[in-house]
DNA sequence: CTGTTCTATGAATCCGCAC
DNA sequence: TGTGCGGATTCATAGAACA
């Protein structure tokens, strides 16, 4: 690019504004290298079969929205390696691209930024506090999504304010793993009658975290898959400029109303739910396996009473099992019974309350929080 | 497999040793369909530049760097690709894979797993407590790895202990976010001159979560890159056969001492919470054969439904008949029904759960198995 | 107004055996 | 290999409803 081009290029870039379009076609008619950030969440590709019922046989709402159906592994790659070419091509060369996806897609999204020249930086994991769960008991709960951050080549600069996430998260170092709500409540937009507005709208407090973390104030985030905005939202109240891509009307219509509501700066409705800590649960089976008790180990009660551990964190006592509260307080015929307490080991000759194992844990959690 | 190959294959397994060698050489020496679990930890820092060709010894034009750093992955993905096919074609229809990684690989192993035929069921994320810090600043902490656990195709069985994995997680189920700490302390293995054995060594916390959750005592588990061996010891310790393969021997001998010193926990430690499928089916007919509810007798819901006990083990209401489950659907709008603890009778002036009756059985059959 | 209980819902590849 | 059907399965949070 040479000094002509880039005024005229920058002058061209249509900011603040949300495009009408298919993605790839609209990035392409954007001037090339000049923007700073792309944030990028694609249709995940989720291939759900039949409904699913909760077990109070209310029905789950399921993504099925055209969108997200692709006919094999092979059309959903093609589209994503022609979205991150044309995404590479409008980044500036300090630029730097995030992406969002669930296992369904993340991997093939992560090959192909590798293979388009893209340098990943880190992956990081958005932990749910409020995931939905697992209703039938067949696999582990679906907690977390995968983001991957990367700039546009090996060796290229991009934008990492540490000392301001540094601050964010206390004054510890900002880890590749952030606990954060999804968004519902207040946050989450409806449409006029009651319904949800999207089925996927992600939470403002990451992309706050996102664009603090690796934009400056009135830098240029593109979003190619705008929905209902919140990028843009996040990126006006930053006061970065934003241009988003969105070709359902619908979505296009409800991110408007949003954004022209949105004041520059409006830090009350971006502070971040920090759950205030009480002490850390520590699951007693996280002591069998840290080997701090071994399965077969025998524990003693203050009366006498006696269990052994299970490999699963279980206690079996005479003629009962279960938690370490449960056999505790069936021995006693208590209606209940805090385990942690009334278990003993032994430990050098001497009876040692199990629950000084649960101390140590969390002690190793308070001095490196987060 | 007809009858005649599996006992042979069977024997022919080398359980519990380490084999010295190239894991696909060695996976593809072993009989098909033999293993349960594989766990694999594989490397991904292979030697990405220099000496790299084409499989037809083409000369790349340098016009872009990219090329050499897609040659690089390339020769990576054919060794994915390789590995995950020979280990494929071991494991039994019902058995999984873990594969562990972090954002170097684990993008490129997931695409070839999915493109292999395997069928995701979650991605995990190891949650380092106690992580490496960032120490220029330039990045964010990595502070976990990833974790994909697949089955052999889609709609293959697999194995995994909800019940016991809830256990161990103080009754609530388990999440994809697992929080453990790294690898180090008395647990870490050393040189006789004080140097770690091996770069990478897991935790066996982490080994441990993975063999109680997806395998049972008595399953074959396979580790293609064993290292020093976390993954037959925590294996050996819950009873489950392992094989391991290594070509280095440094690490051979570290984990052949390492296992030799493993005791197994005792076999009653190692049963582990029943899942309620696992329990034996009792027709509800049984409970009017037995004479616990009669003919005639009404059944009530908490809902205010009522049925009738007909002679064969099905209801009549109010313009329906069928099983207890069907009436109770049927009535309440609902897509499926559990008429075990829908369904109350009166006793005593009292409504109980038909459910108890139920259990009644049960014990009765635990207490004289057939 | 306050404290408690009830209800709704979120990116989900969510059953297994007998016939 | 498909179909029928028994019956097992949920956590955190917001907001409404209720006492």
């Amino acid at each position: 690019m040479n000094a002509m081009t880039k005024p005229k290029s920058a002058q061209a870039l249509p900011l603040n504004t949300i495009l009408d379009g298919d993605c790839i076609e609209m990035m392409n008619s954007l001037p090339a290298e000049s923007v700073d950030l792309i944030f990028a969440d694609p249709p995940y590709n989720l291939q759900l079969r039949g409904d699913l019922h909760r077990p109070d046989n209310s029905r789950v709402d399921a993504v099925d929205d055209d969108w997200d159906q692709f006919d094999s592994f092979a059309v959903y790659d093609q589209f994503t390696r022609e979205w991150l070419k044309a995404a590479r091509r409008l980044l500036k060369p300090n630029g730097a691209i995030w992406v969002i996806g669930s296992y369904h897609n993340i991997f093939r999204v992560g090959a192909a930024l590798q293979d388009a020249g893209y340098w990943i930086l880190n992956d990081v994991v958005w932990r749910k506090s409020n995931p939905m769960p697992n209703f039938r008991g067949k696999r582990f709960t679906n907690a977390h999504e995968t983001m991957i951050w990367a700039s546009k080549g090996e060796g290229a600069k991009y934008t990492f304010n540490y000392e301001a996430l540094k601050a964010l998260n206390e004054g510890i170092q900002m880890r590749s793993d952030w606990v954060l709500p999804i968004c519902n409540g207040g946050e989450r937009l409806k449409t006029a009658d009651g319904e949800k507005a999207h089925p996927t709208q992600k939470p403002m407090s990451l992309l706050h975290r996102v664009l603090v973390g690796s934009t400056n104030p009135g830098d240029v985030v593109l979003d190619p898959f705008f929905g209902t905005g919140t990028t843009g939202a996040v990126a006006k109240m930053l006061g970065r400029d934003w241009i988003g891509i969105e070709r359902e009307a619908s979505y296009r219509e409800v991110a408007e109303r949003r954004l022209a509501d949105i004041r520059a700066y409006d830090k009350s409705s971006l502070e971040v739910t920090r759950a205030k800590r009480a002490e850390p649960r520590v699951p007693f089976g996280q002591l069998v396996e840290r080997g701090m008790l071994r399965p077969g180990e025998m524990l003693v009660s203050p009366t006498g009473k006696v269990a052994k551990v299970r490999a699963d964190g279980t206690l079996v006592g005479e003629d009962v099992k279960g938690s370490i509260h449960q056999v505790g307080a069936h021995l006693e015929g208590a209606p209940s019974c805090n385990g942690w307490t009334y278990w003993h080991f032994r430990k050098d000759g001497k009876t040692v309350p199990i629950d000084v194992l649960r101390q140590q844990i969390r002690a190793e959690m308070a001095a490196r929080p987060h």
